[in-house]
DNA sequence: AGCACGCCGACT
DNA sequence: GTCGGCGTGCTC
């Protein structure tokens, strides 16, 4: 009898396929290790998981075509790691296994190294008559951007401004209108900034560390909240942990949340423990992604720091895993394997023997609970080091100030007090941060006459006016078009409502023509290269002011700046998501935190409409506590997490009917398995999502909750196979934990 | 995801 | 009549 292998292809197909192992191939094959499978009409990636089952259907089998690699590219403890994910997130485990290699790894290439990386600039050549486009909308989209932009753009811009350009452009260069120009991008390194390692420590730093190594000395599984306000030296924690865990021999990992946002982290890092530290981020070109990786995988290098994609890299021993900033939203990863690595860096270090840290001002609502249940023990860095003070913040209420007007016919952004303090500031030389939660110039236009504004063509959102390009735009999309001279449905005069970081950076500017303002949000850092360029200019003092959304909070350490504005608290606070006060009590706070880390003591204006509300009062006091305890009272008494469980079930499709028919069929489905009403598992919904058209999409969902996650399997077990059968032009997706529920 | 098959509306 | 647009289904 011939032997058989059970395969997970890295394609998005449920369920392991069998193969036969042909008898060069006997003997040799391990877990973990990479094969190139026959599947369809090509060859696919796949995972020999052990020995195989004929399938149920008689089919023929087809043997393994070859074996890529003696030694497994997954150790088995990350191959556990992914199968726990791939079976608690519910997606297919070869295309999970694929998300936990390097991209050098992850395509079937049977070359070892990968190509080197080019970027790709497309090039119109010529016109075409509109006829001959007249069927290919997509076509006709792509080569419209590229005449309106100059007749030339890089294939990544492309790619973000239209909806299916990659492919269209495939299809223009057969039929020779573009053609598209290759050159290669010369690898970079990340420097350490060279930061020294300070002598002392804090008397809560030195006590959370001697936990941390009592815990490392022991081994087995030590989950820890680090609770440290802004500025109280949790990265020092962190890295004389991770030289504990180095020093005994045992590997260490540490999750940041966007390592482009903060390379003051990574260059601490690299400056502590040089080369012998792995960077793992998207950022970096592939071929230094995969030498990194091979550096812990051969056991050569055995500190790693990186994304979310890190809690899957191949740490020899581990013994200590951080997870800092572990409240941060960028930790869930919302397509494909839908994965909050923070609690995935749990599940692997408790299948590892492994102390974990998760570090952070403004724990998640859920690691809280988990602390207060006595599940993670809390540690507490409760001051700043060097005995600074905590920066001094105050609340401008909007509904007391009353506005200077500037020379435009807009209501201004920053209030007196705002402009005030800023002039201050400058005055002493100093530097300011300007934090606002909203590209663009203005969050909208309106028509003075019959109040009508400009909506998206494809989503239920009015479109964001740009001063940069001068358009508009749509958030949600990415739709762009230009700016109407009238109204289109009366023809009146359309005016900005709503500022955005555009309007505050022109504010500025307008106020105080002297200082050096910049912007830093997703359209002004359009590379990582302008971004670290943008942070490093104001870490120099080469600018005065600091414009931009929460690209600006993270965990920046500019001693320059004394001043931080948040120009507007209410932002995300009216969204209809149940951790709205929580992201903007965290983000306040953040920002906030980017004040007074220097010599000089810290000023923070918030400027709001709710000073009322919690998440807004409570941060001039540095009360996270007291936050967090108003918080969870409400959560508690409507039983949302950390006090219950949710999975969010997405329907979407093209037809508005035949979407909202399959929202209910469903909806009907699960009420009709739901346990009963004593086990406290329920349904919310059908409704339409709160954004009911995306893209073009209608929108419902389906939001289950629990007390425990383990009620909703048999549940979600029977919904997937009922899933196999409904749709019709209409796309489910299941959303395990979801981050936010937009 | 690919890549078939298969149906549909516009041209030589 | 074909051509190629893209909707549905399958891959051990």
């Amino acid at each position: 009898m011939e032997q058989l292998a059970s395969v997970a292809v890295g394609r998005p197909v449920k369920g392991p396929f069998t193969y036969v192992v042909p008898p060069e191939l006997e003997g040799r094959l391990r877990r973990g290790q990479r094969v190139l499978v026959p599947f369809g009409r090509g060859r696919a990636l796949g995972f020999y998981l052990g020995p195989g089952q004929p399938p149920d259907g008689g089919a023929v089998l087809r043997p393994v075509s070859a074996l890529l690699e003696d030694t497994p590219a997954l150790p088995d403890d990350v191959l556990a790691l992914v199968e726990f994910a791939a079976a608690y997130y519910r997606h297919p485990l070869g295309e999970a296994l694929r998300a936990a290699l390097p991209p050098g790894l992850a395509d079937p290439a049977e070359g070892p190294e990968p190509s080197p990386e080019v970027a790709r600039t497309v090039v119109v050549l010529g016109a075409p008559s509109v006829d001959a486009l007249r069927r290919a909308p997509a076509q006709a989209a792509t080569l419209g951007y590229l005449l309106a932009v100059g007749g030339r753009a890089e294939l990544d811009e492309l790619g973000r401004a239209v909806p299916g350009a990659r492919a269209a452009v495939q299809r223009l260069v057969e039929r020779g209108w573009v053609a598209v120009e290759e050159r290669a991008i010369e690898p970079t390194v990340a420097e350490g900034l060279g930061q020294v390692r300070p002598d002392r420590l804090t008397d809560a730093q030195g006590a959370a560390l001697a936990e941390l190594q009592g815990t490392l000395d022991t081994g087995g599984f030590h989950p820890f909240l680090l609770q440290g306000v802004t500025g109280s030296g949790k990265t020092e924690v962190y890295l004389r942990a991770a030289e504990h865990a180095l020093s005994r021999g045992g590997g260490a990992l540490v999750l940041v949340p966007e390592i482009a946002l903060t390379p003051q982290l990574v260059g601490r890092f690299r400056s502590r423990f040089g080369s012998s530290v792995a960077v793992l981020h998207s950022g970096l070109r592939d071929r230094e992604r995969l030498l990194h990786w091979k550096g812990l995988r051969s056991g050569a290098v055995r500190l790693a720091v990186g994304v979310r994609s890190a809690v899957f890299a191949p740490v020899r021993d581990l013994a200590l895993i951080v997870v800092d900033e572990e409240h941060d939203p960028s930790f869930k990863q919302d397509e494909k394997l839908r994965y909050q690595a923070r609690d995935l860096a749990v599940v692997r270090a408790k299948q590892a023997g492994a102390t974990v840290v998760l570090g952070s001002a403004t724990p998640s609502l859920e690691t809280l609970e988990n602390a207060r249940r006595g599940r993670y023990r809390r540690l507490r860095l409760p001051a700043r080091v060097d005995d600074r003070p905590m920066p001094h913040i105050e609340l401008v209420d909007l509904r007391r100030v009353r506005a200077i007007p500037t020379g435009s016919d807009q209501p201004p952004a920053l209030s007196p007090p705002l402009v005030d303090a800023l002039g201050e500031v400058l005055g002493r030389g100093q530097q300011a941060i300007l934090f606002l939660n909203r590209r663009g110039h203005s969050a909208a236009v309106v028509c003075e006459a019959c109040g009508q504004g400009v909506p998206c063509s494809r989503c239920d959102v009015s479109l964001t006016f740009h001063l940069r390009p001068r358009n508009l735009q749509c958030h949600y999309c990415g739709e762009r078009r230009p700016l109407p001279d009238r109204c289109p449905s009366c023809g009146g005069q359309l005016v900005p409502v709503g500022a955005g970081t555009e309007r505050v950076e022109a504010e500025v500017a307008e106020r105080f023509p002297m200082a050096r303002v910049a912007r830093l949000d997703r359209d002004a850092a359009t590379t990582a290269e302008r971004l670290t360029d943008l942070l490093a200019r104001f870490a120099r003092g080469e600018l005065d002011v600091l414009v931009g959304t929460q690209m600006v909070a993270k965990g920046h350490d500019f001693p320059g700046v004394t001043l931080v504005c948040v120009v507007s608290a209410d932002t995300g606070l009216l969204l209809p998501d149940f951790r709205a006060a929580e992201r903007t009590f965290q983000l306040v706070t953040q920002v906030s935190g980017r004040a007074g880390r220097g010599r000089e003591p810290g000023r923070v204006l918030v400027q709001t409409w709710n000073p009322e509300a919690d998440a807004v009062a409570r941060v001039p006091a540095h009360d996270y506590d007291g936050f967090a305890e108003h918080e969870l009272g409400w959560r508690e008494a409507l039983a949302w997490p950390p006090f219950s469980r949710l999975v969010a079930v997405r329907i979407e499709g093209e037809d508005p009917r035949e979407t909202a028919a399959v929202a209910r069929k469903l909806g009907d489905r699960v009420a009709a398995l739901l346990p009963g009403p004593a086990t406290g598992v329920r349904l919310l919904g059908p409704a339409p999502a709160p954004m009911p058209r995306l893209r073009g999409k209608s929108r419902w969902q389906l939001l289950l909750k629990a007390p425990r996650h383990a009620l909703l399997g048999p549940v979600l077990d029977q919904l997937e196979r009922d899933l196999e059968v409904l749709p019709g032009g209409v796309r489910v997706v299941v959303d395990v934990d979801p981050g936010a529920m937009l």
